[in-house]
DNA sequence: GTCAAACGTCTACAAACGTAGACGACCTCT
DNA sequence: AGAGGTCGTCTACGTTTGTAGACGTTTGAC
């Protein structure tokens, strides 16, 4: 049963597994106190949460002494990028422009970062004949 | 019972949410259509998808003779916005920005879309002392 | 005026999701 | 060795989602 890649996680789900994207690799405990602190879920709850998050394939588990360390099975840039894609798909034509431009407006991005997508936006300014 | 505004759409709404946005005010037998075509969902399915979508406030009906013309609620930009929202969420501090710049690098934009997006990041830039 | 097509509504039902208790194995302190 | 805590697993159950059939009513054609 290969894990399916292309399986989303659900909204409690994506708590759950950006809490350990946060955490690093650690144990199902520091998950569970910081997700019950954080919305006030049951230990039970985010133990299901944690395992329905490994059958997706988004994390994976390591067995240390009698217990498990999660961490991420891969990049969360990569997840994340998938969800854009996602939304972008959902986004006719005329909408795109808007939204990532919303997008950005309301995103704290770093010196860097600003540099990263003006560069890029140079380069399709550029395609464009 | 106030239509709440916050509930998103499913997947399956969603692509049929699109197709109305797309169609613009249409009977059902329209979106039918499409969404038949494009996924191949019987008739039922697709009505029942646009029940739901009005029951939680994404389309909204008008009584034509004996039947519905179906058009959107709220803008399309503003419910991308809330679904860009929630994807910017989940993404923490150092993933925001190759998120963007993936999802740019990704998108058709017209040179006006890519001005706007050039002046949003000047401003950014010139706010960071 | 009747018959078929079209339309909206009601009902259905399996799968996924959100949420959580119960339980058995193991470790650790005494 | 026994008691209590910790951990993972199994089970549960109401709700939402995905998918669709059945049915009564209206309408258009003949």
């Amino acid at each position: 049963m290969t894990p399916k890649e292309s399986d989303e996680p659900t909204p409690a789900e994506w708590k759950v597994l950006t809490i350990v994207w946060e955490l690093g690799p650690c144990p199902a405990c520091d998950v569970v106190a910081e997700a019950s602190e954080a919305f006030g879920w049951s230990t039970s709850t985010v133990k299901t949460l944690l395992r329905r998050l490994v059958e997706k394939g988004h994390l994976r588990t390591r067995r240390v002494g009698n217990s498990f360390l999660y961490s991420k099975a891969s990049s969360p840039l990569r997840t994340l990028r998938r969800a854009g894609e996602t939304l972008l798909d959902r986004a006719s034509e005329g909408t795109v422009g808007p939204l990532l431009a919303h997008l950005v407006k309301r995103s704290q991005l770093s010196r860097e970062d600003l540099d990263e997508l003006r560069s890029l936006i140079d380069e399709k300014d550029e395609e464009e004949e």
